[in-house]
RNA sequence: GGGCAGUUGGCGGAGUGGUCAAUCGCACUUGACUGUAAAUCAAGCGCCCUUGCGGCUACGUAGGUUCGAAUCCUACACUGCCCA
């Protein structure tokens, strides 16, 4: 880490476990809390979510052992939730656990929330705009990128121009704000510890597999009737990916059970390997094998920030 | 035993005389990421090679026709359906 020994004014710490899926961050993450006094706040963008356990790995309320979790099931299925919604409430979490002198310990696989909290991300002020992504979907990624390109062409040089969704957000910021997209300023909040688990490929697939047999047999697939019951729609199932994704194609019929789990351990495979390439990009990563190492660090980083 | 259909790259599946190392989808590899991020998107993907409108080997096997074949002909092998 390169966070200065206690110089003025003096940051809040934090530490976040992060790691591809299935990696065992979890586990980590609690037992940290047991032994430094800790309290869990998940960066999940999926376990956000309430009546979503099974099938994102959500710790139950035994599992957590006494350790209180922070933003799990703060919003509904059914509405989108996202990054900034998150990181409000994360920053407030954060700052509600220091001051009950308790360690926070983000842990989650999200990194583009992890970045938007230790990074201390200011998003444009410019609200999803449905109406008019409504209408931008039926253009053409050429005919976004036109647009986008006279509405504001300093963005359109950094955009990939072929990804629809990022030029309509990009259009949809400028047609608010009357103004080309903001510069991010990064000027970090925290003095955050990133332990990052690493698992070989092998090892990986081996525990995707298992975890995803067990869920099954947990009930994941009741989960999805049951939300699908209680008025989440099969495209907003789909939206969700994943295990939500495929058990909704299977309940629809439009899959076997057997196609469905092998294109899961695939698919979830393919997340875990695009997670990996996000992580690995982040900046001061300290990658741990061991539980063990994992306490060392974190040793040595509150000793030098307190 | 007879008839018909088929055999293409890891898989599915186009191509039916030249511009085909071979459309496309999947898988795989690598990567991007300014409010959906479990999402969205990009590049590569026979072998060799620094390069190239480059070389080599390839479309079941073996021959043949042709200036030229994955594409036409013959035989063989295998697979599927139909008649015995």
């Amino acid at each position: 880490m390169s966070s200065p020994p206690s110089k003025i004014p003096k940051k809040l710490v934090i530490i976040v476990v992060l790691g591809p899926t299935a990696s065992g961050k979890s586990d980590l993450a609690m037992h940290l809390a047991q032994k430094y006094n800790g309290e869990v706040i998940s960066a999940d963008s999926r376990q956000v979510y309430r009546g979503m356990d099974i099938g994102t790995g959500k710790v139950t309320k035994k599992e957590m052992g006494g350790i209180p979790h922070h933003l799990l099931d703060v919003a509904s299925p059914r509405k989108n939730f996202d990054v900034v919604q998150w990181k409000k409430k994360a920053d407030k979490a954060v700052r509600n656990i220091t001051k009950r002198g308790k360690l926070p310990i983000v842990c989650g696989g999200t990194g583009l929330y992890i970045k938007a909290l230790v990074e201390n991300i200011e998003y444009p002020d410019a609200p999803q705009n449905w109406k008019l992504r409504k209408v931008l979907e039926k253009k053409t990624t050429k005919q976004l990128f036109a647009m986008l390109k006279k509405l504001d062409p300093a963005r359109a040089k950094t955009i990939d121009p072929h990804n629809p969704r990022r030029l309509i957000r990009a259009i949809e910021i400028v047609k608010h704000t009357g103004k080309a997209v903001p510069k991010k300023n990064i000027t970090p909040q925290y003095d955050a510890l990133l332990l990052g688990i690493t698992k070989t490929d092998a090892e990986l697939k081996k525990r995707i597999r298992a975890r995803l047999l067990a869920r099954i047999k947990k009930g994941m697939i009741a989960e999805v009737k049951k939300l699908h019951d209680h008025g989440v729609s099969w495209k907003r199932m789909e939206e969700l990916g994943l295990e939500y994704k495929y058990i909704a194609l299977f309940l629809q019929k439009k899959m076997d059970k057997k196609t469905m789990i092998e294109t899961l351990e695939t698919k979830i495979g393919q997340y875990a390997k695009r997670q990996m390439t996000w992580f690995r990009a982040t900046p001061h990563v300290q990658w741990i094998t061991s539980e063990k190492k994992a306490k060392t660090a974190l040793r040595a980083f509150l000793r030098a920030t307190q």
